[in-house]
DNA sequence: CAGCTTATTTTTGCATACAATATCAAAATA
DNA sequence: TATTTTGATATTGTATGCAAAAATAAGCTG
């Protein structure tokens, strides 16, 4: 009878570097000193390393051959492609969760936004940027379905979508996630599924812009 | 002035181990023998494990802690979450290439299944097989989606759909097929999409009801 | 012979050592 | 002063050694 304490370092020193790049304390483009994070996780460079390579085929951390590790930068167009990805992955998930019928599941995303009218105070915006994260990360949750969510961690896109705010302001977005919600209520899945996509492919537009305004 | 000839061993045993996934010489389930890639590929373990950790997050190897590294198993549920994953995404590939209009992929696009008809000879059966293959890939490369050609490969969910033959009967695919190519010969990318999406919906539907049957 | 215990071999996970390359800073040249 | 050249340091990529755990084989008990 195997198996009675099976815990391996590489995979606590894999979670250790992944929550300081999800907390931001190795933010985008920052380069991994491997030997800090020896002092830092008092670990050899063996789990380290296995850890790093196992995040470099994640997505979060990017290898420039012998240059070095760094945390991944998204730049605009990938932001874009994150949001064209999102708007199909969601889109399915709610589609499909309507259509199963996980009652339960619907109940609770029905209730998303419910206190949120405008116009917003500080405090308003702050909760609703909560809100929105949650919103859409129950849907891939509520998904039930075990690829989705693994692709949603691996690029851990909801996190890098918010990492400069919202894409756009509450006045133009609350009025979507109402619709959404709406159709959810009504158990509509096919109007669900093209309103998150419209929601998520206006979002793309609007970075989009701001990508050819840059250059 | 660096970065003259940057070769790195890891990197060439991590296509070599990945092309040995993919070519089925190491077909799902199988433990992976660090030793005997040792052999095989003339290197030490440290660069095949950088390779296989990197695997592990690509989701192609699978870890069980202290027991060894196996070739990632696709059950029946997750053979249908990759079916819905690929309704999602490939359904919004195809619906922005058409609406972003490039001309060129749309056309090379609408020419796919021309030749087919039916009743199919066994050699047709096999041509058929490559072409949808071929042709559910290509839209993913159209997509000019990085971070969805990474996704793609990452779980390589198009071989793996592939790996026991076609899901259903052609004579119940081609309508379907000529109606997505009909579609996009249209430029009508909403109808694409949702052509799409059934598509792929109803092969995910058929794996369900084998799925139930096994239990 | 079946089932359990013990011994042997293999493999995993980690640490360390070392050579090749890249980075950085000081000295030398124009 | 600006630009090379040179040398010292740090980091990467790889190989190797070793202890703990698991798989396997051999011996023992009933």
């Amino acid at each position: 009878m195997p198996k009675i304490e099976n815990t391996i370092l590489s995979d606590h020193v894999y979670e250790g570097i992944r929550d300081m790049i999800l907390g931001g304390d190795l933010p985008p483009g920052q380069k991994i000193n491997k030997n800090e994070l020896v002092e830092r996780l008092g670990v050899s460079l063996t789990p380290i390393n296995a850890a790093i390579s196992r995040l470099v085929g994640e997505k979060f951390i990017e290898q420039q051959s012998r240059y070095g590790f760094f945390v991944k930068v998204f730049d605009c167009k990938e932001m874009q492609d994150l949001y064209a990805v999102r708007a199909g992955l969601e889109g399915i998930a709610i589609r499909l969760c309507i259509e199963n019928g996980c009652e339960e599941e619907l109940q609770h995303l029905a209730g998303f936004f419910e206190g949120f009218r405008l116009p917003f105070s500080e405090d308003d915006k702050k909760r609703y940027a909560q809100e929105d994260k949650h919103f859409h990360s129950t849907i891939v949750k509520y998904s039930a379905n075990r690829i989705m969510q693994d692709m949603n961690m691996s690029y851990a896109y909801i996190i890098r979508s918010y990492q400069k705010g919202l894409i756009r302001a509450p006045e133009e977005t609350l009025e979507e996630h109402h619709s959404i919600v709406n159709a959810i209520k009504d158990r509509d899945g096919f109007l669900a599924q093209e309103m998150i996509i419209q929601h998520h492919l206006k979002s793309k537009e609007v970075l989009k812009q701001q990508c050819t305004s840059e250059d």
